[in-house]
DNA sequence: CATGAATGAGAGTTCATTCAT
DNA sequence: AATGAATGAACTCTCATTCAT
């Protein structure tokens, strides 16, 4: 199947979609997306090749999007606290200005139609935070811990995080800093 | 009196529906959870008002079981170190020894039918981890942060460290105490 | 089947039925009927063989009261014109006293179930009637027609006269004795 | 545009749902009418909300069916009683002729599903009517009565003498014209 | 390519009825 | 006799998907 001729009218589709499954659950109809689209019920089956395709490829997009938020602007040759700080903040950021998306990820996450190479797909794209925190972890900054397990602290710890951050607009720079502190305090190796 | 409702049909229900749900999502039909206890379809209805009440209910339940795990033979005397290490350890072994359990409620968390009321429930069974806690962060054990961001830090990373634990039985013991070390390290006040 | 025990409880089921059908249609549940009753679901069928045979049951008692209610104090030795008068008040006013029961009374006569022994059932209670009419057809005091069009016509004109006089109370003998007068001078004969 | 809406197949469906509902009443399935017509289940909600809104439109549609039969060729020169002959011979045609709908007229007007708004819509069709009765009173012709009782008497005697027309098709002619005599006669203002 | 009418399997739920208590 | 839990067929309606236009 050669690409769709109209990349405006797909990314459409996957903006609704986020918005609307974000907000009404992934039970939502297809024909609601559509018909807030503005296209007609079929059109969507021409950019995918059905519901769970939709889905998955929306994981997959907002993954890769976080995945180039987070690591956008980092510093090469910063210290390692100075360089985890701004993945960081990176990273809570994008999910405060992106709530829809981040609702969206945890509701597929649990999904039972995810195809697990989607759910492990975007591991290429961390290579680069993959890197840092090996070498981190080698010369004895970090814990002694396996990289995924480093990887999926940082996640669960940043996002518990960006939901204060979201419900407390207010505090908002306090839970940032407070997180990262609390999060860099747990992985550090102590003397 | 005519048959009484029957608890053992219940609990059947509520077991067969987490077994079901956590494997198949929550779009398992009600007929397929039935059908697999072994009673007509419409006795399901019989017990709740319907699909949403089940789902409500096993929430609850869950939530419930997972409050009473998490304090069980709580030290009242002893450290506070000691006392959250006690918690963070039924934790995460309620969680290991519940893999159904757990995938379910974080599929219900995300489900747009979980009921406020429901969702909030069992706020009053965890008062004693909330005295608990705010104790230590008033006395500066704890680093100062509202109590709820410290309760669901402390939920995030205990149950990243369940995934591991299940994941990797072998090496359990060594992620369950890993966790707790980086939490502890994170939570606690430097001077 | 022996009789049932208690004709109270008959009498309740019966009441009760009237009128929630009444109100609800004929489709409202067996379970909504004994749960008003304060009975249990069961029992309606110790009274009844099945939801048909209560509103084919139903039909009948209601028009045995009907029948009873039109023909009560007929004075035997008065003129047709008095004796018709007094059967039209009578049964206009049932009507205006019973409107749950008129009302479910055309329910059930469009009722897919009513078994055509029941729908022709009170005939005999009307021979009275039907003998008074006979006379007065064949004395050519009423039109040249048969006697159940005399009849079905009697019906038709009361009965619209009925819903005349409860919707507008105020006027309630205005209309019974006008729709007497246009149902009189349209069944008796002109020279 | 894709394959447009079928007038056709909507005609269709309301044709076979008269049918089904007048002898099998309101309870039949839409599935029974979906079978019989030769379409999918799902047509039906095509082309109609739901069976209730399908009823709906059937009663509506019925009624201005009936409203046009009736008034159609009125001679608007003729005398009052030539004028109401005419509409009166038009109903009770129509009746003979259209026993389904007729039945279904009656079904639908003790239905609990009937919207208010549908059941006083053909009003407006009815204005050509209304004038005609309310000159017809005020100039003496007709009983001094409101207009809706008299409409409401012509109702429910036309309606009964197609009954009869019907029943006895041999002498359909014969109470086709006694039933107007006592109409006309019951309605008339006598000197 | 875009459309949306048509499809029909499958869903949750209701309910008259049965029968063990 | 009275009860009400248990039943499962039947219902209306939804919806992802197809395909004629």
């Amino acid at each position: 199947m050669a690409r769709p001729l109209s990349p405006g009218k797909r990314n459409t589709l996957l903006a609704v979609a986020t918005k609307v499954f974000a907000n009404k659950g992934l039970s939502a109809s297809t024909a609601s997306i559509t018909g807030e689209a503005g296209f007609a019920e079929g059109t969507l089956f021409v950019y995918f090749k059905g519901k769970d395709d939709l889905i998955n490829t929306l994981y997959a997009e907002i993954k890769l999007g976080l995945a180039n938020a987070m690591l956008s602007d980092l510093p090469k040759s910063n210290s390692v606290e100075l360089q985890t700080k701004h993945i960081w903040n990176n990273y809570v950021e994008w999910g405060v200005k992106n709530p829809d998306q981040l609702a969206l990820l945890h509701k597929i996450k649990v999904w039972e139609g995810l195809r697990p190479e989607v759910r492990d797909g975007t591991a290429a794209r961390f290579a680069e935070l993959h890197e840092l925190t090996e070498h981190a972890i080698k010369s004895g900054v970090f814990n002694d811990i396996p990289h995924d397990f480093f990887a999926a602290m940082l996640t669960a710890q940043a996002e518990t995080t960006m939901q204060f951050m979201r419900k407390d607009a207010a505090n908002s720079d306090m839970f940032r800093d407070k997180g990262f502190e609390i999060f860099w305090n747990g992985i550090t190796r102590k003397k």
